[in-house]
DNA sequence: TTGCTATTACGACAAAAGTCGTATAACTTT
DNA sequence: AAAGTTATACGACTTTTGTCGTAATAGCAA
C-alpha cells in the first residue's frame, strides 16, 4: 500500500515535474538551487529515495535519467489536503476556507479568482 | 523570532486547547488517548516541548499544571496555510479551492457551508 | 582504447519528531 | 509525619528528513 503524501522536498521536486516532464536530475536541480542553495547531490539524493518509494520513476538516457511522476498532481494534492485539513483544521474544510478568505496574505486576484471558481461551480450544478 | 509552525502531534494538543482551554496534561492525553494509542508520558513530553519552544505555557495548579495555548488558532492556521499553499500548491491559493470543491472525499455539507460563505463575504464586500 | 568528465551510487551524519521507561518530586491521606 | 499515589522531569532510543562527501561508473573524446 502507498502512502503518498510527499514532504516538503519532494513536493519541491514533483510541483517542477508536473509541469514540464520529464527532466534529469540536473534540470531539476538547477531550478530549485536558482531559489535556494543546497547541493546537487542533495537533490540527487531525494529523487532517489523518491524513486524507490515510488512517487517517481525513471527512464535510462545516455549517461543520465530521465524523470517522471508516478502519481497525478490532483491525486496527490488531494491526499495531501484531506490530511491537512485533518491537522491543521479538525477535519473542517469550510475553516479553511474561511481562513483562507480572511487571510491578509492571499492578494486580492487570488481571492477574486477563487470567488469566479465557486461562481463556475454554482452554474454547472445549477444547470 | 517566532516560527509558530507546529507539528502533525502538536497540532493535536493545540486543536483541542483551541475548543477548551486551559487544561491539564491528564486531561489532553485522556481526548488524544481515546482516538489513539499513545503512552502518556509521550503526551507530556511533546507538550513540555511545546512549552520550551513557546507555543505552550502552563500555570501551577495543585500538584499539576493547566496549559494554554499561546498562539491564537487563526494566527496558527494562517501561517500554516500560507505555508502549505507555497509548497503543496505551488503558491496557489485558488488551485487549492479548486481542489477541495473537486475532492470527492469534501461532504456535500461542508461544501454547501463553503458556498454560503463566500457569498457572505460578497455581501459584506458590496454593501 | 585510454583517459576525462559528467552522473550516479553509497554511506555517513545531524537535526527534528515521536516514543517511552524510570527516577524524582509533590500533594494527599491517614 | 510517614506512606502512598500521581504528576513531572529527564534521558535514551528510533525513525524520518535533509544534507553532503567521496567513490565508482558510464559514456564521450582524443
Amino acid at each position: 500500500m502507498e502512502k503518498i503524501t510527499p514532504t516538503a522536498a519532494e513536493l519541491e521536486v514533483l510541483n517542477i515535474l508536473w509541469k514540464e516532464e520529464p527532466l534529469t536530475v540536473k534540470e531539476i536541480h538547477e531550478l530549485i538551487s536558482s531559489s535556494k542553495s543546497v547541493g546537487y547531490t542533495t537533490t540527487l539524493k531525494i529523487m532517489q529515495k523518491m524513486t524507490t518509494k515510488g512517487l517517481l520513476y525513471r527512464k535510462a538516457n545516455g549517461k543520465s535519467h530521465l524523470y517522471y511522476a508516478t502519481y497525478k498532481k490532483e491525486e496527490t494534492r488531494g491526499r495531501l489536503l484531506d490530511r491537512f485539513i485533518d491537522s491543521a483544521f479538525s477535519g473542517s474544510a469550510s475553516s479553511l476556507v474561511m481562513q483562507l478568505l480572511g487571510n491578509k496574505k492571499t492578494s486580492k486576484e487570488e481571492l477574486d479568482e477563487i470567488k469566479k471558481i465557486i461562481e463556475q461551480m454554482e452554474n454547472e450544478t445549477n444547470s
